[in-house]
DNA sequence: CTCCTGACCTGAGTGC
DNA sequence: TGCACTCAGGTCAGGA
C-alpha cells in the first residue's frame, strides 16, 4: 500500500491526537509481523507519553518520554492505522496491535499480508538502525537536487525505474509515484540509470517533488488498502496518469499506455511521450 | 559494490 | 460454487 504520500497523511493525521497523549493500554495479538516484535514491546509503551510522530522514507517514528525511546512503524504493503474515539465493539483479525490512548481514543493496525514492522530504538539514534541507517535522501528536503541525482546514478546499469524504488537512494518512492514521476518527467522507464544525467535530472527532480506534493495534497493513492486513520480515503487516484491505466489513452498524446515488468514489478508509462 | 531472483503473507479478482 | 492461478502500493537475504 503505502508509499511516501501515503505514510504523510497517515503521520499528519496521527499528530494532532497522539501527541502529549499517555498510552494507557497496548494490545498486541502477536509476537511478529515481518519480523519477531521487541519483547518487551507492550510494557515499553504503556505509560509512555507520545511526542510528535515523524517520517523518514515510508517509515513513521514516534518518540515516546520519558523513556527516550522511538516507536518504529512500517505499514509494509498492507497495513493501515486507524483511529476510533473509543474502543472498537470488535477488532478484525488482522488488527495485530492497538493502543489506548488516556482519553479513550483508539489506535489500531491492521495488516493483513503482514510485511509491515513495529520496532523500538533509542531516540536521536535512528540512523543507527539498521533498517534506516542506509536510507536515501528525503526527496522533499533540500539535499534532494538534480545534482545528488546525478551522482547516485553515475554508472548505474539497472532501468532507471529500479533505480528510483531503491530506497538507499532516494527515501520513500514506490512503484505508484515513480510511474506517475516518470511519466511527469517525459523519461522512459528503460532508460538505463546512468544515462539519466544533465536536463533529465532537472526535469526529474521538480517531476518527483511535485508528484509527492500533489499526493500529499489529495490524502494519497487508495486503490486497495489505503485509508486515512479517520478512514477516508485518498483522492490521488483520479491524477493517476499511466500507473494502472494500461490501454487507455495518454493524457497528452491519447496514444495506448502500455504496462512494462521491470525487476518483477508492474510499470506504466507513454512509450511517446517518455524517451 | 551492483544486479537479479526468490521469499515472505493474505485476499481479491479472473477464467474454467 | 469451487478450484487454480495471477496479482497487489515493500524490501530483505542470498547468490552470481
Amino acid at each position: 500500500m503505502p508509499e511516501l504520500p501515503e505514510v504523510e497523511t497517515v503521520r499528519t493525521a496521527l499528530e494532532p491526537v497522539l501527541h502529549g497523549q499517555q498510552i494507557s493500554t497496548v494490545r498486541l495479538t502477536r509476537q511478529d509481523l515481518r519480523w519477531p516484535l521487541p519483547r518487551n514491546l507492550s510494557a515499553a509503551l504503556t505509560g509512555q507519553i507520545c511526542g510528535l510522530p515523524w517520517r523518514r522514507g515510508k517509515y513513521i517514528l514516534l518518540p515516546l518520554l520519558p523513556s527516550g525511546k522511538t516507536l518504529l512503524i512500517h505499514l509494509g504493503m498492507s497495513g493501515a492505522i486507524r483511529l476510533y474515539p473509543r474502543q472498537p465493539a470488535h477488532f478484525g483479525k488482522h488488527d495485530h496491535f492497538s493502543v489506548e490512548l488516556a482519553d479513550g481514543q483508539w489506535f489500531v493496525f491492521s495488516d493483513p499480508r503482514r510485511f509491515g514492522h513495529l520496532d523500538l530504538l533509542e531516540s536521536g539514534k535512528e540512523d543507527a538502525h539498521p533498517l534506516l541507517s542506509g536510507m536515501g535522501v528525503e526527496p522533499l528536503s533540500n539535499h534532494f537536487s538534480p545534482a545528488y541525482l546525478d551522482r547516485v546514478l553515475a554508472a548505474r546499469k539497472q532501468p532507471i525505474k529500479t533505480a528510483l524504488l531503491d530506497q538507499r537512494l532516494i527515501a520513500g518512492l514506490g512503484n505508484i509515484y515513480v510511474s506517475e514521476a516518470l511519466f511527469r518527467a517525459g523519461i522512459s522507464p528503460r532508460r538505463q540509470a546512468g544515462n539519466i544525467v544533465g536536463k533529465r535530472t532537472e526535469r526529474l527532480v521538480p517531476a518527483i517533488r511535485a508528484t509527492l506534493t500533489e499526493a500529499i495534497s489529495a490524502g494519497g493513492t487508495s486503490l486497495r488498502d489505503h485509508v486515512q486513520p479517520g478512514g477516508e480515503i485518498g483522492y490521488f487516484v483520479q491524477n493517476l496518469k499511466v500507473y494502472g491505466r494500461e490501454g487507455a489513452g495518454c493524457s497528452v498524446c491519447d496514444k495506448p499506455i502500455k504496462m512494462l515488468r521491470q525487476g518483477g514489478r508492474s510499470g506504466y508509462y507513454c512509450p511517446n511521450c517518455q524517451r
